[in-house]
DNA sequence: TATGTATGTGTGCACGCTCACACATGTCTG
DNA sequence: CAGACATGTGTGAGCGTGCACACATACATA
């Protein structure tokens, strides 16, 4: 009695021959449909597409993804701090765009966050055991053993931003120098003459080109007294440095900040000082986040197309997965700047 | 020549019978040894390990999968739009602490994003094409097709937020109408009188929840009249609902507001109505999202203890899978409050 | 008529693993 | 010393697919 349906046991699944029981077809058309490989009659086609929803069959992912040795899954791999992953602007856009593209091309984005030793060694043994075709990474470190990893096993793969140093895995990254250009000549364009940067960590290749930007737009106006790094791009650390600015030149006048958090922080600061933004100092930013649109005044800042950048990086690794050698490769777009209040 | 190694083709795959020859074991105690099933000896121990270094050996996903029926995937669905998703940060910690519980047992999380209608068949199809072995539903609405799906499907599953209609699905919540009541205390516990409730949208559980815990905390000094609705929980509605607010009641002199956003929003119309906080106005939220944290000045705001939650979430999940039955059951979780400037 | 080509179909095997079972050995009991 | 039991090991079958190949059939061509 009871062994109708065993209580434990699971029910035993929907196959491909039970397709073919069916519709009367055998397996190797039931995949040819499936796969749309062609050489299935009209006839032979209806008959399996009303078995197939007759039986309820569902192809099993695991069996499929062993014999043809593909998973479709994408990893999209963040080495950041949980708390940056889900406060940082840019990396929403850049998943949600990836996942788009990818979903289009009947791919799962896989997220990976990578945050510590211990997860550096489960996302390596995800890539080397076959659980991904391929890896989007974001926010690489210099020397990222991450990156190491993923030239080692060959594996189709795109990042975002300039790598440190040498690497063959192809990018995608926008302009800083032009972009900070940019904005930074607003301040110069409304009469501002002391005018400092918040330049952000140096040793980060963003900021040292975001300083060249801003350099070449102050142009005479340049004071490199008025310039200084911060240890990260934390809100602290612009507080901190506008203080420290406003010390040196109490008659500051502008500020562009290398990110939006440094920006707000600089804000804060200045605030603090009883100065009025943009009266007294104009303020911007680098980003776009939500921080831009909630500060008040409401922050002027580069707007970084990371939707175009995550489905860039995701057409990447689908041209990888069909054979295209990206190796060396990269591509550069174009940001553009939204211009609120605070200059 | 050129057979050596087939120029497209990809390397032959390290399985456990290259283990089972470098080692001199059998394949199945391998299997036994990868699997701690016990009854390995430790010289047989020793070799595989020593042989699986030596090869580079990979145990393989979906072989695995197939044999065992099990993915070790568990899926954590956000009904949301992307948007909101790298917005909230309730969502951020209860990803954080659901894939630290999963990683310890050994189980990856596969995060979902349902924001259309066609995701939704991907998703469903996802859940029953044996991607994963459980789901982790968050914000989830009311008649959510999602939540039918996985019922049926009968999937070990939890949920955050009690279910607005009926549903076996276990879940875990906040007592929000406690919460509420420990916050909006507050405001009367500093002497406020003409106090003040932008409620969120009256459809949700949530914001009644949240209105009765207020209810109960402001006693007499409750006036429906100052109770204000909103279409949904952004910025916006706050900064809409303080006006109206104003409008009714010049004087005013405390505001709960049903979330940080909205609460944000509400200070925004207060500054702008030349108001100062938390001198003229006192004003709490719920959350404690970063907007709470950055806000001018900082809001007191109810903390919701989203680690714990996503952690629970994950526990039974992985109970569940275990055989556990737990259908029907839920568990609440407290709540603490977070003092800063703003009341 | 013999041959070629395009289309359509079915079967055996491989993918890499786990699990059940058969079997071997050693130790402890009465 | 026979039996029971725990420990350790190897082998065959099966998980559900895709793919290569053998094999049909229909029609066009020489």
């Amino acid at each position: 009695m009871s062994n109708e349906q065993p209580e434990t046991g699971r029910a035993r699944r929907v196959t491909i021959f039970d397709v073919a029981a069916a519709s009367g077809v055998s397996r190797g058309t039931i995949s040819r449909y499936l796969n749309d490989s062609g050489y299935v009659s009209e006839s032979a086609r209806q008959a399996i597409k009303d078995a197939v929803e007759e039986v309820g069959y569902v192809p099993n992912t695991a069996a499929r993804s062993l014999a043809t040795r593909q998973t479709k899954n994408i990893a999209f791999v963040v080495h950041e701090s949980h708390n940056m992953f889900y406060n940082d602007p840019n990396l929403g856009g850049m998943l949600t765009a990836a996942n788009r593209v990818l979903s289009e091309a009947d791919f799962q984005l896989v997220i990976l966050i990578l945050d510590t030793e211990q997860t550096l060694s489960r996302i390596a043994g995800h890539l080397r055991g076959g659980y991904v075709d391929g890896a989007i990474l974001v926010s690489v470190r210099a020397e990222d053993p991450l990156l190491r990893i993923v030239q080692e096993l060959g594996i189709p793969a795109a990042m975002a931003g300039r790598p440190a140093g040498a690497s063959s895995v192809p990018w995608v990254d926008v302009d800083n120098v032009e972009a900070a250009r940019g904005i930074s000549a607003r301040l110069v364009g409304t009469g501002r003459k002391r005018i400092a940067m918040i330049e952000g960590p140096e040793t980060m290749r963003a900021a040292r080109e975001r300083l060249a930007g801003f350099t070449s737009a102050v142009g005479a106006h340049f004071d490199a007294n008025l310039v200084i790094p911060t240890p990260d791009w934390g809100h602290e650390s612009g507080f901190d440095a506008m203080r420290e600015i406003l010390r040196r030149e109490p008659a500051v006048d502008g500020v562009f900040a290398a990110c939006d958090a440094i920006a707000i922080g600089a804000m804060d600061a200045l605030r603090e000082a009883g100065k009025s933004v943009p009266g007294d100092v104009g303020v911007v930013g680098f980003d776009d986040s939500l921080w831009a649109k909630r500060s008040f005044p409401g922050l002027s800042t580069v707007r970084q197309p990371v939707e175009e950048m995550g489905a860039r990086m995701a057409a990447m690794v689908l041209r990888q997965l069909k054979g295209e050698d990206l190796r060396h490769t990269h591509e550069i777009v174009p940001t553009s700047i939204v211009w609120r209040d605070s200059a």
